[in-house]
DNA sequence: GATTTTACGTA
DNA sequence: CGTACGTAAAATCT
């Protein structure tokens, strides 16, 4: 059946989707399937009436198979057929003749129809001129049934939703036009230097945006805004060549390190900008007011933070980012005018969520991580070398073997090939892949379970054992075979918002994530995943140590907090300044589970073992099935395991339903440390597990974050910092000086956090040595001043997330 | 040939 | 059980 559009004459709002589905055919109507039903909650999210709004499909039938590829001539979906183009001329006499004053296009089919525009990702969000009708705007956004789809976009979508509907106030497409002076000849961006210098920019601060060539990072094109409506941006390398000569070289650094050391500065992903000005033009950047990059993690966890999203959500400006590849100095001069109207607006929403704190905390963490990335860590090369060639023996020996028992050549590393060869030609008991939902298909796997598996119910076949030897041995090599820098360093982009994205959106629990530097792209990348062995290489100088100081059970501590476990509690404040022989003795926390559970004094290593798994197991409600796999005992085992558990420990299974009472308003947790997380999974146990997991590891994350900044700030000049490793810091210094180190960390480190009206303080652990891989426990006693747990606490303060926060509302 | 997805391994 | 990232191979797109 044909689908009309619905909705009353002359309303503000015109909603513009695909084609109909199979209700909208039955009935006639425009959005009245499951489509419809989201595009209702959304428009209830966004504060829109539906009643109020026009109603309508680009396409007016349901195409065959539901595909609207069927409406066009070409794969691209940009020739329409006859059909598509009649129906396109209802559409615009319905506009014509209702003259909304915002058409909202749902989806990429609809957003071309209307502007002639391909690439809904880029675009939504922006206010586009129609082309469909002269003179209208339209505003793009996802197509419902998208959100359905992919449920991370759903929050961008009611963000695009109330834009259109503050857009729905009049008709004009008015966008704030920054005034670019793009490809200045340098002695006119001198002037300007010179300019904003004398004027210090009338104590404003001003944007900055450089972009660069790789490798190496050397700045292509340089830009500096004084407000979102104003910039330069010039040109310093074409190609490989330098536009300046070396007067003008000269000068221009001279003004500009003047101008971006003395002005206060905003920048998007601050980290990167300043550790190339550092490395390539020796200038410290030392007043980074605003990065934007850093506002939108702390407002907005679970959403992008790329530019041309921000300016998405914060502004009412023309798409910029198409311009990248033609007209790279424009482009660079309007990311510097659109960082500096995003940046307004984010201060602004710091100020409206009460998130001052969190803001100044992470922005606080940018020249210690600049710092590390930029120094690196140096490789000793002869144990490299030597490790190089012991497992690329392991690597060769093991193939001849497995070439010789299978009798051809198989790559390994091929899931596809492995099995194949395991599963089809060998015909091993296929092995199938852990699944999330028992409704979730069946797959097949060849993982390192796997291969156990079928080594422990064929344990007279050696392949298995052979294969996981081989892949072990080729994935350590990546670890240890890879480019050094000239001076024989790795180095590594620590990154304080963390980067990665799911099919639910951005997570970010607050630690920094480690990947491989642009800068200095020397060594394996991420350097808070190297195994143990391979840690081997990177030794300390002659005459000098690595330390390790590490936060002692630092998630167990906190989640015994948290849950209010007092037994828990009183064994940490009772373990707090033991030496480490002492503590272990007495207050082993899995020996003690072991005793409660089994009811003895004398704990087998099994049984410790045991309690040591299930603990950390129970902590993030891992099910019996996973228990059993780790404990090597049948299911029903690990059950009667867990339930014995439970019942001595009644505060875990109450603290978790507390979370999940915490969660019922608004899928929003806080943690002990100020930092908000809203969660995008759907009700059930993925989300309940993933938020068990947040408040203890974010807290430990931030803590640790906090004693590395105040110890490179107030010990940056004499402590020389190697890496962070999540919950520990590494550094390295004379043998002479261990103690002293030692007691400069343990100062750092020990910060007292009121946590569910108590004070946590989570211990420190030392440990010293020759190389990152070979440390030895040391008791800092021997060492250091000893201070107890309450003089700690007295000297240090008690950081209260909950006061902070409550002061600043008012 | 380039880009995206999947599988895997380590903290 | 969770979070994180990187790498290689496979799969898909152009």
């Amino acid at each position: 059946m044909k689908v009309k559009t619905v909705g009353p004459a002359n309303a503000k709002m015109f909603f513009v989707g695909e084609a109909p589905g199979k209700d909208e055919d039955l009935t006639g109507l425009p959005f009245v399937g499951y489509a419809g039903k989201t595009l209702n909650w959304l428009l209830g999210q966004a504060g829109i009436s539906r009643a109020e709004s026009l109603i309508g499909n680009v396409a007016r039938e349901r195409p065959a198979n539901n595909k609207i590829s069927t409406f066009f001539e070409d794969k691209q979906c940009t020739i329409p057929t006859p059909q598509l183009i009649a129906w396109m001329m209802e559409l615009k006499a319905e506009l014509e003749e209702n003259q909304p004053n915002v058409i909202v296009a749902l989806g990429s089919t609809a957003l071309w129809a209307l502007t002639g525009e391909k690439g809904l990702g880029k675009l939504r969000g922006y206010v586009l001129p129609c082309r469909l009708v002269p003179g209208m705007k339209v505003l793009p956004t996802y197509h419902p049934q998208a959100i359905n789809y992919e449920w991370k976009n759903f929050f961008p979508c009611i963000l695009d939703l109330k834009k259109a509907k503050y857009h729905s106030k009049f008709r004009e497409l008015k966008y704030s036009t920054p005034q670019v002076v793009d490809n200045a000849p340098i002695s006119g961006f001198i002037d300007y230097l010179k300019n904003i210098y004398e004027h210090k920019n009338d104590g404003k601060p001003i944007s900055v945006d450089i972009e660069t060539i790789q490798p190496g990072s050397h700045i292509s094109t340089m830009g500096i805004a004084i407000s979102p409506m104003f910039a330069m941006s010039t040109c310093l390398l074409k190609g490989k060549y330098p536009c300046l000569n070396e007067n003008e070289e000269v000068e221009f650094n001279y003004w500009l390190s003047k101008v971006l050391t003395e002005l206060p500065l905003i920048l998007q992903n601050a980290a990167y900008d300043i550790s190339v000005l550092n490395l390539n033009n020796h200038i410290w950047c030392k007043n980074v007011v605003m990065d934007t990059l850093i506002a939108a993690h702390v407002c907005w966890p679970e959403l992008p933070r790329d530019l041309g999203f921000l300016g998405s959500i914060c502004l009412d400006v023309e798409p910029w980012k198409h311009l990248s590849g033609t007209n790279n100095s424009l482009y660079n001069g309007l990311d510097c005018c659109n960082t500096y109207g995003i940046a307004e607006f984010m201060y602004k929403e710091v100020e409206r969520l009460s998130l001052q704190e969190n803001f100044k905390h992470e922005m606080s963490q940018i020249p210690v991580a600049s710092m590390l990335q930029l120094q690196g860590l140096e490789v000793h090369n002869e144990t490299q070398e030597q490790m190089i060639k012991d497992y690329k023996k392991i690597v060769a020996d093991t193939k001849k073997l497995l070439t010789e028992i299978i009798g051809k050549d198989v790559n390994f590393a091929s899931p596809k090939q492995l099995q194949k060869l395991l599963y089809v030609d060998l015909g091993f008991p296929v092995q199938h892949k852990r699944r999330k939902s028992k409704d979730d298909p069946l797959k097949l796997t060849t993982d390192a379970g796997a291969l156990k598996k079928l080594a422990s119910i064929l344990p007279d076949n050696p392949i298995f054992k052979l294969i996981l030897k081989h892949k072990k041995a080729l994935k350590m090599n990546s670890f240890l075979d890879m480019k050094l820098s000239p001076d024989n360093r790795v180095h590594t982009s620590y990154n304080i918002t963390g980067s990665s994205e799911d099919a639910l959106g951005r997570k970010s629990f607050g630690r920094w994530s480690s990947s491989g530097s642009i800068i200095l792209p020397f060594g394996s990348g991420n350097l808070q995943n190297i195994p143990p062995d391979a840690r081997k290489i990177y030794r300390a100088k002659p005459g000098w140590k690595i330390i390790q100081a590490d936060y002692i059970q630092a998630e167990a501590v906190v989640v015994g907090y948290l849950s209010g476990d007092q037994r828990l509690i009183k064994l940490f404040e009772d373990s707090f300044g033991l030496r480490s022989a002492e503590r272990k003795a007495k207050y082993d926390i899995h020996v003690i589970t072991a005793q409660n559970m089994f009811s003895v004094k004398e704990v087998t290593k099994e049984q410790r073992q045991i309690g040591k798994t299930i603990r950390h197991a129970a902590n993030y409600s891992a099910g019996p099935q996973v228990l059993s796999l780790q404990l090597n005992c049948t299911t029903s085992r690990a059950k009667q395991l867990m339930d014995l558990y439970y019942q001595i420990n009644p505060q875990l299974k109450l603290w978790h339903q507390s979370i999940q009472e915490e969660l019922r308003k608004d899928k929003t947790l806080v943690t002990p440390m100020g930092r908000r997380h809203r969660f995008l999974e759907r009700w059930g146990d993925e989300l309940f597990r993933s938020s068990y997991a947040f408040k203890p590891q974010s807290t430990v994350g931030d803590l640790l974050n906090s004693s590395l900044v105040y110890l490179y700030n107030e010990y940056g000049e004499t402590i020389d910092i190697l890496l962070q490793l999540h919950d520990a810091i590494y550094v390295t210094c004379q043998e002479e000086m261990v103690g002293n180190t030692i007691g400069i960390l343990r100062d750092s480190m020990l910060r007292p956090v009121l946590v569910n009206h108590r004070v946590m303080v989570i211990d420190i652990d030392f440990k010293v040595g020759d190389s990152w891989g070979e440390q030895d426990e040391v008791d800092w006693q021997d060492y250091s001043n000893s201070f107890t747990r309450q003089e700690v606490i007295d000297m240090k303060g008690v950081y209260n997330a909950e006061h902070g926060r409550s002061s600043s509302e008012h």
